[in-house]
DNA sequence: CCCTTAGTGAAAACGATTGTCAAAACCAGT
DNA sequence: ACTGGTTTTGACAATCGTTTTCACTAAGGG
């Protein structure tokens, strides 16, 4: 039914975009675009906060960046792998594990279909203090 | 610790903030500061936004309304049972269920205890498109 | 090299939420 | 009812993350 292939608009290699995905990769916590600005400003490789912020949509747009939206509305990014998956973040320091679900994603189904709801989507995140932050 | 008692300020009970409590009564769909703003006006109480904002974040505080905030970092707020449960929300209308999942809190607390963590929270919400609207 | 077109970014616009602060409503205690 | 102190209200300004604008730059195919 609904249109095929994501269409990936066209995608011109820029010295930008390259910069940002490579600042990702480097990263295991989810980041703010202001953040991933800053950081992009300080490694010397500059990128308008404008075009930082287009990166990521595209990235997530692509399915190539998650994208969590904290309880304070802000937007966060991070490089993870590309299977379905769910996250346990540490509240302080920021650290992230990607952890699978199985059950979890064919209970979700289960309940939603018992009542009559189709198209179903799930969001499901967990947050702690990872060891390192609890042991003070 | 910090200072003495938790400190339920005071809670006069006014005009306003019966208002929108009643308001909140009448609704199973999650909604926003402005929409319950808009419907109080409608309805002929009407209550200055501000105070608006205070009372569902008063009201949230007591744990007497969910919050759920949006992809789009708007915040949603809702007259719950005060069990704690999770939402499968429809997409298209909004309408609200609550669900419970025993399964999926055992889960998450052994998933983060297992990878260290201590102080679990999560956040779990099904979305999907209810029969009246799927029958489109 | 040239031209078309996508990409960039400084600055302005947005929009939900919060802060400010003077006026209004409350609530004892006279 | 009158009074003084505290709480609440609400119009308006201020925040702040994100998006839009739009003139300018630079991929990159021919
Ligand atoms: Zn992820
Ligand atoms: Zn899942
Ligand atoms: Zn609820
Ligand atoms: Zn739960």
């Amino acid at each position: 039914m609904s249109s095929d292939a994501p269409a990936t608009g066209p995608q011109r290699q820029t010295r930008q975009r390259t910069a940002v995905q490579s600042v990702l990769e480097g990263r295991d916590e989810f980041t703010s675009a202001q953040d991933l600005h800053d950081l992009l400003r300080r490694q010397g490789t500059a990128v308008g906060l404008t075009t930082v912020y287009r990166s990521l949509q595209a990235l997530a747009d692509a399915g190539q960046v998650d994208v969590l939206v904290t309880a304070e509305g802000q937007t966060l990014y991070r490089r993870c792998s590309s299977e379905h998956h769910h996250h346990l973040v540490c509240r302080t320091c920021g650290r992230t594990i990607e952890i699978a679900g199985p059950a979890v994603e064919t209970w979700a189904d289960a309940i939603a279909r018992e009542h009559g709801f189709s198209d179903i989507s799930h969001t499901l995140e967990l947050f702690g203090s990872c060891p390192a932050c609890s042991s003070g």
